[in-house]
DNA sequence: CGCAAACCTTCCAGTGGCTGGAAGGTTGTA
DNA sequence: TACAACCTTCCAGCCACTGGAAGGTTTGCG
């Protein structure tokens, strides 16, 4: 039931660096900005390796896992979706990858960014425009309800 | 067994147009471009009525249900939340609405699309900067994923 | 008239990326 | 020894759909 190892150690110098503080999932999460629940979400769908469970059943994480976690948390800052980062994860374990292979990824969802700021920026420029024409006052005329209730020509 | 009336008036310019056409689901989604599946669930989470059913369980929408639907499609283009449109409907519904309602829920939603695109456009930079510097060879070296991995200072 | 294609119906499940909460066991501290 | 603060699993919900199964109805054509 005892926890295995030095977790504890943040506080002493005196154990060498090579020795590996364990950490739970609280602690882990703290250190690279990730809810714990967010954690164990990464790790079920696989992004994550499963990491060691002490007796009591708690993870426990190494300071590879660190690395890792905080690798996926600062693709996912940059929008990455998941299946993107578990390829991103693959290159960089691979030391025999291609650097193309990294810039493909990374393009193609750059341009996926770019699609969707269009798209935001093409609301964007509605609405601004709506807005300026609408008196937004006590009174019932609204050109914003005007042009979403606009009629358009339909054939068929 | 017998659909009501006349639904299939498309044709002939007969009728007045006074009277209503009647439309399957079916021909509603063509008229305003939004899918059948997609109107139940509009009418499932209450933001169109029910319409009238047929008595062989068919759905039939009037020309008033024609341009609900198609504020409703103008609405979500402009990326508005079903929970504004909701708002939107009821002052649209209301001749004693206040124009300052409208605007405020616009404004609101105008400053949402600007903060999403403040973080995309945020994103894009980095990975603009990243795909520049990265070479994107047969070679393993890549700053894309050197990024991803640095190390940063972590106090506790 | 018969038959197949094209409709329509309901219900259930899944998408992405978490997030909240319940119910229960374990650990750390005063 | 009490009790807060951890940890565990599991289930449900968010948003706005979308897909599919299983079944009934209507339409168009030979």
């Amino acid at each position: 039931m005892s926890p295995p190892d030095n977790r504890g150690a943040t506080k002493s110098a005196t154990k060498s660096a090579a020795e590996e503080a364990q950490l739970t999932i609280g602690r882990l999460s703290k250190r690279c900005g990730v809810p714990a629940k967010t954690i164990r979400y990464y790790e079920e769908v696989g992004l994550l390796p499963e990491p060691r469970r002490a007796s009591n059943g708690y993870r426990y994480y190494d300071q590879r896992a660190v690395h890792t976690l905080r690798f996926v948390g600062r693709a996912r800052e940059l929008g990455f979706p998941m299946e993107d980062i578990g390829e991103l994860l693959t290159l960089w374990n691979n030391k025999r990858r291609k650097s193309k292979n990294v810039r493909a990824i990374t393009q193609a969802h750059l341009k996926a960014i770019q699609d969707k700021i269009g798209m935001l920026e093409s609301m964007q420029n509605t609405l601004q425009h709506l807005i300026h024409c609408c008196h937004g006052d006590d009174r019932p005329d609204c050109p914003i309800l005007d042009e979403l209730s606009a009629k358009e020509e339909d054939d068929e």
